[in-house]
DNA sequence: TTGTGTTTTACGACCTCC
DNA sequence: GGAGGTCGTAAAACACAA
């Protein structure tokens, strides 16, 4: 039996000329793919999910060439580059595709069909990874803020120790001063506190016994809302 | 070689538009 | 109502690891 080679295909079919134009003729039935594949013959009944080619029909179909067949790189090619220029396909186009590529026009809205499927799948996918990326971006920038957040936290209860420790040097040092004869004037004067060395927090108290506990106060007010 | 996952071709059901 | 669209899926074809 003649085999024409397409690829890594290989059909029971022979090249024939008929009128100036190329023929593909079935060696079994003498049919061409394209009449194989009119729709009144293709239409088959739909095997459902685990059924076995049991029935004559079945095998019939089975057995029978180009039940399905793969269409040739050269009318993929050819497809691809009209679809290329119009995702659409209206009925004269169509017929005129088919004509070209010796398909039948079912065969050609079909597979226009299914590539627009496919491109649209393709659009998803590139839609969704363009999202994906947006999403990892602002993550990102959400982890650095919240460490940032951490870290001016820490930064605030250690102020906020070293206020409470200068505190009580102060409270200190007004008992002594008012029990010894050396009077120190700590309320209306500005106190330069000496901050730890590891702290850099060079805020300016100017504040009196009285005015400290309402300071506090307000540390804790920030520091917790 | 065979099992398994992916791609391609084809179809049925349903929807929209003219 | 018919033509042509989408959607979901069956099944053949194909790729590839084991």
């Amino acid at each position: 039996m003649d085999q024409m080679v397409l690829g890594s295909q290989v059909y029971p079919y022979t090249v024939q000329t008929q009128h100036s134009q190329c023929i593909i003729v079935n060696q079994i039935d003498g049919s061409s793919p394209a009449e194989e594949s009119k729709p009144v013959k293709r239409r088959r009944k739909r095997k459902s999910k685990g059924s076995s080619a049991t029935n004559e029909d079945d095998v019939a179909m089975i057995g029978g060439m180009f039940r399905k067949r793969k269409l040739t790189d050269e009318q993929v090619n050819m497809l691809e580059y009209s679809f290329e220029n119009e995702h659409k396909l209206e009925s004269g186009r169509k017929e005129k595709i088919a004509g070209e590529l010796g398909l039948d026009p079912r065969q050609v809205a079909v597979w226009f069909q299914n590539r627009r499927a496919r491109w649209k799948n393709k659009k998803l996918e590139e839609e969704y990874a363009k999202l994906k990326s947006q999403h990892d971006t602002v993550v990102l920038g959400q982890c650095q803020l919240e460490s940032q957040v951490l870290k001016l936290t820490d930064q605030l209860s250690e102020a906020q120790n070293e206020i409470r420790k200068l505190s009580g040097r102060l409270e200190e040092l007004s008992t002594n001063s008012s029990s010894s004869s050396l009077s120190v004037e700590a309320n209306d004067a500005p106190i330069d506190f000496e901050f730890a060395p590891e702290t850099n927090y060079n805020i300016p108290f100017y504040m009196s016994d009285n005015n400290y506990l309402q300071n506090m106060e307000y540390w804790d007010v920030c520091m917790y809302n």
